[in-house]
DNA sequence: CGACCCCTTGATTAGCCTCAACAACCGTGG
DNA sequence: CCACGGTTGTTGAGGCTAATCAAGGGGTCG
């Protein structure tokens, strides 16, 4: 405990221990949450984020149509509610998938950051503009790619992200997502959603058993789908010096 | 000219002498670029960021299918090429609709401003976080809604742009985008936004001579279509003390 | 055990795309 | 000044993709 958001931006720069002190005092006591529960409503007042330390979620908008649109999924070391930093409210309902651990802290201390340690600022503004591109990739995929194509861009995505914390080789993947879930994200319904992973599987692409899913053919996956891993390459060098 | 940068910031906040000062020295002399020109390529190395002193660019991927999506368009004040702040690269072709000049400064210097402005950086972080929300929001619509209703989003969404440095009384619109270009932005073919015009046409939502667009019915296009305007209410009131 | 959720599959429909043809407009060069 | 090619807008016909509607099965939780 403690130290959840030093840990997620040590990946990315080695923190002095003036840093990491600094970013060890933001932090409150974790709070956990129960599958399905609400963290946020959109456009909740909300003036703290979290950092995620363990469990999946998603934030998504409800439209007035009744339908959902996914725009994210969130692993352990991610920070939730940025857009409460220009708004002061939530853009989206953010919600949990699973059963998670969150570190809060306040959007007021983030103030203190930026003027004590600039980097660490920068280095915030980073990763808001890395999440940004990943999003423009999915408006990409949804808006010029076929049921198929969005599907396995999703898997791509996943098996991209949950590399990072599970390692290079990893295969197998415990997905913790319903059809319909894999539906709001891509802009399918949960039906149509079915059909294209079987799809996937008929042509030994993936394998499924319940919610595990085994990658069998990676290259001919990427090469249906314009994916690109955007966080594997995040350019550090423009940083101010550390603190 | 000086100032492209210090007039965007000093929409959101009142700068200090100080401020715009540094601000000022952050920009070397405008370029210009005709129509059609492409500023920048997918995945050129890029460590220049740009505002838009004039006219309108759009930021989009090329696909592997051959096909393109617009991901937003730019215009007068707007910061281009954050994204490479984050990869180093620039994550999206951009290229000017337009006639546009622009106003770079180099990427460096942004780690000064981060040093000797936080309330500057911490800015910056807000703006780009706005900016992935307005993305998220055009993914709920291409993901979630009719073509008709993302051909009546991307209206209310220029409209609402557009009013900011046109008015708010504005009716009357010039949108210098070809259809093709609205199909790439709303995810449709360039056909099929030529029917959903027609339809909002017929509909008497909206009028339209040549390259101008006049609302005649604001209350029913908004209540065809999910919009928010996410620009209007930044919440800056977190930022740390200005030096 | 029943209720509910989720997955699965089939049949049908609707929305958007593709292909095609033509008109209007623009800038260019003869 | 006009002829020309190229781009953009417009409209129709037909086809394909994904949505909708529907029904049944398995699993889980109370």
């Amino acid at each position: 405990m403690g130290g959840c958001f030093a840990e997620r931006l040590g990946h990315y720069v080695s923190l002095t221990a003036n840093e990491t002190e600094a970013l060890g005092t933001l932090e409150e006591q974790g709070r956990s949450y129960r599958r399905g529960a609400v963290i946020r409503h959109e456009n909740d007042n909300a003036r703290e984020l979290f950092i995620v330390q363990k469990g999946w979620l998603h934030s998504y908008a409800l439209l007035g149509n009744g339908s959902r649109q996914i725009m994210r999924l969130h692993f352990a070391g991610d920070i939730l509610g940025l857009s409460s930093l220009a708004f002061g409210k939530s853009a989206e309902t953010i919600s949990a998938v699973t059963d998670v651990t969150l570190c809060p802290f306040d959007r007021e201390k983030l103030a203190t950051l930026f003027e004590e340690h600039p980097r660490l600022g920068a280095l915030i503004c980073a990763l808001s503009i890395a999440e940004r591109v990943t999003l423009a990739d999915r408006l990409a995929s949804i808006g010029r790619t076929s049921a198929r194509a969005r599907v396995a861009s999703l898997i791509c995505e996943l098996v991209s992200r949950l590399r990072l914390s599970g390692g290079k080789d990893m295969r197998e993947f415990y997905i913790p997502l319903t059809q319909e879930e894999i539906g709001d994200s891509t802009g399918l319904t949960a039906v149509h959603v079915n059909r294209m992973m079987r799809g996937l599987v008929d042509d030994r692409l993936i394998a499924r058993n319940g919610n595990f899913v085994t990658i069998l053919n990676e290259a001919r996956l990427i090469a249906e789908v314009n994916f690109i891993d955007r966080f594997a390459q995040l350019d550090t060098s423009w940083l101010p010096r550390a603190r």
